[in-house]
DNA sequence: TTGAAAGCGCTACCAA
DNA sequence: TTGGTAGCGCTTTCAA
């Protein structure tokens, strides 16, 4: 391995100045400075960053850390972390967690003996010890969550409550007048309170009062298919669906298309998020779009602000959503 | 900041004793190690693992390159990487270059400046500059791609050919005798070569002779969806259709779908991969399921293996397929 | 414009 | 079982 040494003992100067032409950080002579290049080439010296972080105090890591990647919208979110990151010269150290608190601690752990410059939590929701420890950390850090429960931390959301009042309005608009809406949990955060509120509204805002909301026991397909063989074995006269996730949605769909009823024709079903998924199945979901890649993106932009200083960074950042209007929802009028 | 020398001093002891009760490296007494412990906890110090690595020369970092971390695949091979990389104590420092030749040589620069001790290389096919700058590098690598140009190289795979093999024999022992295969891009890679190789050799060997092959212009939904549409627009009278991939297999049926044409009562789609989405859209996709999860998984394994000089490592490994069969074929006989 | 030297935080050797 | 110290590869003063 050829270090900076073999390199100014080649060339004949001192390592200072092989610093200096590496990093461009003080004038060097031409000639010094072609010569000092050429024996890089020769010897195809390559500077040790591990060495210079030591010296410099800076990482350019930023640890993400997320429950499960193989969810498209978790993939789609680092996905914008990882490019924007690159952009401004950081790298990413990727975590996964599985939903567990254990893990995350020790990811946390693990982040800060590396010398992460900074942290971001994208997951479902966080256990106290892990807000503390990453309050105590003390590193700049922002949330991607679906419960808020510390209103000192930095986060980018959406907001959701708006979103679902305007997706209810617009299954209302076309024509519906009994709605089903789909819980995805029955321990409610903060996120999900929002979502059932903005249905609220709208409901209310439209004088509709044949509504329902039932839970579902999680948030992945799986679930919603299990739920949607209920509905379909139960029968129901709901002639709108709407759902807490996107996932929900095509299990429902799904269950509701294996026991031969008709989407959108028997029952519209509507989703939230946007997932890729959400445009790939038939009928294709109609649903509210949650900038995933953008929210990674504006989340590490932000951050690295923070990191590099600068004055007017934000605590809280919402981001637009938009109502993706597809075929699985029926004009009942 | 509290570093070593601070425990030292704070405990009455020597900075070796301190290293020495971190790392468990050699014997210390009882008492000298309940001191220095009871200082790490009230000064709340963490090692810094930037200047741990400077002297080990060991990062335990691992660099992946994808392409492109949205592909449902991708994503669950990164996860399969970074859950048994997280086992080993390596971490996963994660670049997706887009395609782009240029990014993958500039993260590989990067990747070798921070000292990371092995490469995973997951990507389509690459340029000679890219295997070229690898083997420069001479660091353990291992790739799984679709084109595997240079036989030095370590990789693991499918083998595509048995795999297409058996899923055309499967397409014919369900009574097909006129069908499709459509290929993925104009430019063979060995991947496909094989693949085409095994549908080929499973028609001959059952006597089939009409056949054809077609290419798509590209690889994803958007270019099988187009396909689809020509499809349909020109009409067609085989029973079958092959897809090299999952993703242009769901393109051709949503287009076929939105087009009247039913699958399977029409025709039969088969797809290749076991790409997530195929299990969720309806009909459910008969397809080649590839075990993405735990290619990552021992790739990485087998990488650490290298890493940590074990004698024993293959070069290239073949891991099993399954055939998942579902609803997007009829039995015609 | 250049070089000498201190030192980043740690491990590991050698000596005690 | 302990401490002293060299040194990992680099940046960054300070002086020349």
């Amino acid at each position: 391995m050829v270090t900076i040494k073999d390199v100014a003992r080649l060339a004949g100067v001192s390592i200072s100045t092989v610093s200096r032409v590496i990093n461009d950080s003080k004038p060097v002579s031409k000639e010094v400075r072609e010569k000092v290049l050429e024996v890089i080439k020769e010897t195809g010296y390559r500077p040790n960053d591990v060495a210079r972080s030591l010296v410099t105090r800076r990482s350019y890591l930023i640890g993400v850390i997320v429950n499960d990647l193989s969810s498209s919208y978790v993939a789609e979110m680092v996905k914008g972390v990882e490019e924007v990151g690159k952009m401004y010269n950081f790298d990413i150290l990727l975590c996964s967690s599985y939903y567990d608190t254990e893990a995350q601690l020790k990811y946390l752990r693990l982040l800060d003996r590396k010398q992460a410059e900074g942290l971001i939590m994208i997951g479902y929701k966080y256990d106290k010890e892990i807000i503390d420890k990453v309050k105590e950390l003390n590193k700049p850090t922002i949330f991607f969550t679906r419960d808020l429960i510390d209103d000192s931390l930095k986060y980018v959301k959406i907001d959701s409550k708006s979103a679902m009042y305007e997706m209810t309005n617009y299954v209302i608009k076309n024509g519906h007048k009994n709605i089903l809406y789909v819980s995805d949990y029955d321990e409610k955060s903060t996120y999900e309170a929002e979502k059932i509120q903005g249905f609220k509204d709208a409901v209310g805002d439209n004088n509709i009062d044949i509504y329902e909301i039932l839970e579902v026991q999680g948030r992945k397909y799986r679930e919603g298919y299990k739920f949607g063989e209920k509905l379909s074995n139960k029968g129901f006269d709901y002639t709108a669906i709407v759902c807490t996730n996107d996932e929900i949605a095509y299990g429902i769909m799904n269950a509701l298309f294996d026991n031969g009823i008709k989407v959108p024709e028997d029952v519209s079903v509507v989703g939230y998020g946007g997932y890729k998924e959400s445009k790939i199945i038939r009928p294709s979901l109609t649903t509210v779009s949650e900038p995933y890649y953008d929210i990674g993106a504006v989340a590490i932009r932000n951050l690295i602000k923070e990191i590099e200083g600068e004055e007017e960074v934000e605590n809280k950042i919402d981001l637009p959503f938009t109502l993706t209007k597809r075929d699985s929802i029926r004009n009942i009028k």
